[in-house]
DNA sequence: AGTCATGTTGACGA
DNA sequence: CTCGTCAACATGAC
């Protein structure tokens, strides 16, 4: 589930309920606060990186996917439901998911231009955090979300490999150049994934991510674990350069 | 059937 | 106190 693109996906899915009053709310999460919501209108739903907000008038709802989480749309199924909104026209329910209230406006909390989503992303900022961290592996630096927000492992391998460098190039080593392509394949390659996905084409589309065979080169593709975030990476040692 | 993974947080120890 | 390490969470795909 929970890259970017696919929280992109599923806000679009909720906007049905943007403007509706929320009827009931129920699920096995435990803020009191997030119960008392019941009967207030949902203004809108956001999402910033791997985040979904939903925005009430004061209160904002902040759900996280993590690995495992689920969520289905005027459907049931067989696990313990986190949170269920239920409204006259529909409901959603969330599963194995992170729940919590927002402890101030969205706008306070989140920077928009960070996340590779939003209309707001910055390339230059992402270009300027990249160089704060000359030291840092650019493995890391793709799946910090202060920098790249809703970047995750799958897009971190296939925008490396589309880049054509190696993931555990030090940030300061990398020529410009590649900086800038890396930051430009961020945001061009979660947008195909977004597609992809709605076609229910994107594994097939994957160029490097599990793959044995090199697409380029068909030499073996390297899987390693790299980085301080301790990620698999698999990459191409021909068409991926080490700086 | 067992293994693994699109993620993050918080506890613990050095 | 800060840093690094790692367990915990919990489910579907292969």
């Amino acid at each position: 589930m929970p890259e970017g693109p696919s929280l992109y996906i599923l806000r679009q899915e909720l906007d049905q309920f943007a403007g509706k009053r929320v009827q009931h709310i129920s699920g096995n999460q435990k803020d009191k606060r997030i119960e008392a919501l019941e009967n207030k209108v949902v203004k809108s739903f956001k999402t910033w990186g791997k985040h979904l907000l939903i925005c009430f008038d004061k209160e904002t709802i902040k759900i996280h996917l993590l690995l495992f989480g689920s969520y289905l749309i005027n459907e049931d199924k067989d696990a313990k439901v986190r949170l269920n909104l239920t409204f006259n026209s529909g409901f959603v329910n969330f599963y194995a998911c992170q729940v919590k209230l927002l402890e101030d406006k969205p706008n306070n909390i989140y920077d928009w231009s960070a996340d590779v989503m939003n209309k707001k992303w910055s390339a230059a900022k992402a270009l300027e955090k990249l160089r704060a961290h000359p030291d840092q592996m650019i493995c890391d630096l793709l799946l910090n979300q202060e920098i790249f927000a809703g970047v995750g492992n799958i897009i971190k391998n296939e925008v490396l490999f589309r880049a054509g460098v190696q993931p555990e190039s030090k940030a300061g080593d990398i020529p410009d150049a590649k900086l800038r392509k890396i930051i430009k394949e961020a945001k061009k390659y979660a947008f195909e994934f977004l597609e992809q996905k709605q076609e229910g084409t994107l594994k097939k589309n994957w160029q490097v991510h599990t793959k044995k065979t090199c697409k380029k080169c068909k030499n073996p593709i390297t899987r390693k674990v790299t980085g301080k975030s301790k990620r698999r990476s698999f990459y191409c040692m021909y068409d991926q350069e080490l700086f």
